[in-house]
DNA sequence: TAGCTTCGCCGAACCGGTTCGACGCAGCGA
DNA sequence: TCGCTGCGTCGAACCGGTTCGGCGAAGCTA
């Protein structure tokens, strides 16, 4: 069902098909009617590769992000889920990409083999080699992130300096002098990643402003790293009465291990971070957080990157999310209880999961 | 950078040149030396517009999946991910593409426009158009999960009804003798999801041969619902001692309304069910329940779409999934504590959209 | 040395759209 | 009645690959 078997039928050109059906050309009314009655009855649609072969456009963005190995955080999820409905809206259909260096034969695809007409970049570091590939060729892309020189570049992006700044303080307002912070991955601080740096950032000029004792930590993508983690924050420091994190992963096990310490969350220790909102809400107790707006950065993103496709000389655009701090259950006062002696945690009462939320 | 100027500069026709790369010809070693050469250069790579548009295939997969309202689960969020990397391993791209029915824009351009050589498509029901559909039109496909008629059909799915029965037996075997099902949204139930209607026939059936007095609900896609779910179970029988659960985005907010009801996991009420496996260690206590092996299940539904695309003419397969449960802490023997007193139980009908499956 | 293969390469057609220049024809004014 | 304008349509070229038929030169046999 191409053009030509189109134009046949109508009995008129090729090409006065393909205007009637663009509309850049006037094309009388009984023309127009002709073909697209043979249209409607055989159900026509232009094939995607011919006209993106003649026009050297394919509608289609690019979405990069890196591979998970072992899962992706709700967050992720998120993303990807408003990318694709907000391109749907422009008519552009998302290509997924699991790259997580320009190297990538996926990567090279999408550019080289020009199956896209931009991409969107998520989960970048500060120093990115994909980032800088893009830029040098001029490719229009948008990044979900920023690299620690954003200027003159396209991207959407959570402050999280800011963010745990507002986390740290939200802790010190309430009293609390020994916080611990839990970070993602040390493989994934080393490696560069910005939302870990820059939270790190925030935390520690927080805590210096506030004049807090502070610990930091990274810790894996998982419930046991979790655990494991509040188990090491206690032990370095019996004290510690709160924590401030970036995994959203994690947190089943830090809830888990704290139980398991007998400290109860928010009576003993507070637990504050920045995740997803709706994923903060399924925990028990819910999360004080800083609920990261994932759907409205996906549009966002494609908002930009849309701009930028139609508008090649537009001056760069970008956007930085502040999203207030939720106030849930999670969080209260220090010092309510005094912190159990500091003794081995032998002491450990209640091996019950810390489900409790009665008064 | 096209395929006429690597034929200038390396002195030999377009076709020499392509047939140089591709290999279907014979090309002497001096020849292709040079061409190589000037490739390597110019960091040539053909254009998968003007490919697909020659030789009629896009080397590009279709995902389709819900477009999700709210927020997608983690075993959605698996399945994605796990089809993108098989796929990238076969050289195929993956366009996403958040359709629910066959008329969805979306839908129709991956198939009309000719986007890509085949299709997998997630969530699917009972009745589905669009299975219906491509099967009609003979495109390439393959379904994670299967509809009412699964013969003749390319899937993989994993086996609800046994999983399902499988949490029952469990829960029978522990001794409960009063057990809910707390299934997906009624909304989905309806519209025939599969996974909804093959679980609750598992639940109807295990119970029946294990004489269990059972009810069954739908229940939204978040921890609200699930609080508000538990209440109804245990205002409607008290005496439930156990659940078994479709609904992974519920679990925490039955565990949170089971804790406030007062209600011990797993000492007087268990809980089970069918959910991504690495999420099920990420709640306290940890879930027992079927892990679902969703990275399988994507690597799976790709390896039999790429086989189908390589021998058009190849019989049907499948493969149906049938993971063990894992034991985890949130199951226990019944009866540990009495039940409190069972209050007007036996008066209450439920009003439950029909969806009650009580003796 | 004539005749036949075989090898390696070329030219042209094709995939299915878009777009540009040109052309026929009707309507208009002079 | 002639010439001009402008609308509507057509034909051809082009996008960048793939593929088929054929042709010239080299190598072989008779």
């Amino acid at each position: 069902m191409n053009i030509g078997e189109i134009a046949r039928r109508a009995g008129v050109s090729r090409s006065t098909v393909s205007y009637a059906l663009s509309g850049k050309r006037p094309v009388s009314d009984d023309t127009r009617r002709k073909i697209q009655q043979v249209v409607d009855e055989l159900d026509y649609q232009p094939s995607a590769s011919a006209r993106a072969l003649a026009n050297g456009r394919t509608s289609t963005l690019g979405l990069v992000f890196p591979p998970a190995g072992n899962h992706y955080t709700g967050m992720q999820l998120d993303f990807i889920g408003s990318v694709v409905e907000a391109a749907a809206v422009y008519d552009y259909d998302v290509l997924l990409s699991p790259s997580g260096v320009d190297s990538d034969r996926s990567f090279q695809r999408l550019l080289g083999e020009r199956r896209v007409d931009g991409a969107i970049l998520m989960e970048i570091k500060l120093e990115d080699d994909r980032v800088d590939h893009l830029a040098a060729v001029g490719f229009p892309s948008v990044t979900i992130g920023r690299t620690a020189r954003p200027e003159g570049g396209w991207w959407v992006s959570l402050d999280h300096t800011a963010l745990v700044e507002a986390c740290v303080h939200h802790l010190a307002d309430l009293g609390h002098r020994r916080v611990a912070f839990v970070n993602r991955p040390e493989q994934l601080l080393r490696a560069g990643y910005e939302s870990a740096h820059r939270g790190l950032d925030g935390f520690t000029k927080a805590a210096a402003e506030r004049g807090l004792t502070v610990r930091t930590y990274c810790c894996g993508d998982d419930a046991a790293s979790g655990q494991a983690c509040v188990e090491r924050i206690l032990r370095d420091d019996p004290a510690t009465t709160a924590l401030v994190t970036l995994n959203e992963a994690a947190v089943g096990g830090l809830y888990r291990g704290l139980a398991l310490a007998g400290r109860h969350v928010p009576r003993d220790f507070s637990v504050t971070g920045v995740v997803a909102g709706h994923w903060a809400e399924t925990v028990t107790p819910q999360l004080t957080a800083a609920d990261v707006p994932a759907a409205e950065l996906g549009r966002l993103a494609v908002d930009l990157l849309v701009e930028r496709l139609d508008h090649p000389d537009a001056p760069p655009r970008h956007h930085l999310l502040t999203p207030p701090i939720s106030l849930r259950a999670s969080t209260g006062p220090a010092g309510a209880t005094p912190a159990p002696d500091a003794g081995p945690a032998g002491a450990t009462p209640v091996a019950d999961a810390g489900l409790d939320t009665a008064p």
